[in-house]
DNA sequence: TACATCCTACGAAACTCTTCGTTGACAACT
DNA sequence: AGTTGTCAACGAAGAGTTTCGTAGGATGTA
């Protein structure tokens, strides 16, 4: 079988992949711990959140210990472009450019992210030579 | 007053206000036969939509004709701002550098758009130099 | 005038998302 | 054994989203 093809995060799955990608495989202690200081998120909403993710693919659970273990099963890459891939198609009709533009003056990037961007494209250019 | 802040628009709204930007004002009939096409919308549901994004603030209605006719407040650009926004805060911690990798690695950008990409980071460094 | 057509408005149904209260199991400590 | 604390599981509430059936008013035509 080729790959499962996860459904896209909503929000509150989002910041708790966000905690999983930051700390590796965490207890619904743990996440509770990181989301409750960022967004009040109760315990028991992280562990109901964390078990429809189990269901749904987004994290898989290691139930050795008394306290499962979630880690989460797409990388932050394959995630992050997953959405903007996502976001491309439903709101800019496709064009990478327009993306990469709004991004820019959205983020009001500084001359070391302009720089870093630059030579990502010198990569891209000898990707697309070949 | 400043701006009152729109809401983000959700999917099946961004799909309407890609159709008002694409034909400018238009009434529910012009909306529906659009998105009929392209994704299903029976006209009831287009025309509730419409009714709630005028709430919102979404879109403003003109009921000069029997037909109202319908228009995106927020422009194209202003609207991608808010969510590329959005997404860098939520999914890339603020990294325009990350997104807009995943951006061209997910698109395999061609080689005018690259280029194009170039041009726009040369504008932006020139501002950033002022 | 009668009939068909197009329009808005309303409301409800189905679904998803998010949150949290409650319960019962297990564990640790006294 | 009894008390206290932590844990997973479940269910349900409440909000938001999306869809559509139905009703009623206006318009156009036979």
């Amino acid at each position: 079988m080729p790959k499962p093809e996860l459904p896209r995060p909503t929000e509150a799955e989002l910041a708790i992949l966000r905690v999983l990608w930051e700390r590796g495989p965490s207890t619904v202690r743990e996440v509770t711990d990181v989301l409750q200081e960022a967004r009040g998120t109760g315990y028991t909403t992280a562990l109901k959140l964390l078990q429809i993710m189990t269901e749904k693919g987004l994290v898989q659970r290691d139930e050795t210990s008394r306290a499962h273990a979630y880690e989460a099963v797409a990388s932050a890459e394959t995630t992050q472009r997953q959405l903007v891939t996502d976001l491309l198609d439903r709101a800019f009709g496709g064009s990478a450019r327009q993306l990469v533009l709004q991004a820019l003056s959205a983020k009001r990037a500084s001359r070391d992210e302009l720089a870093e961007i630059r030579s990502l494209l010198d990569e891209f250019e000898k990707k697309a030579k070949s």
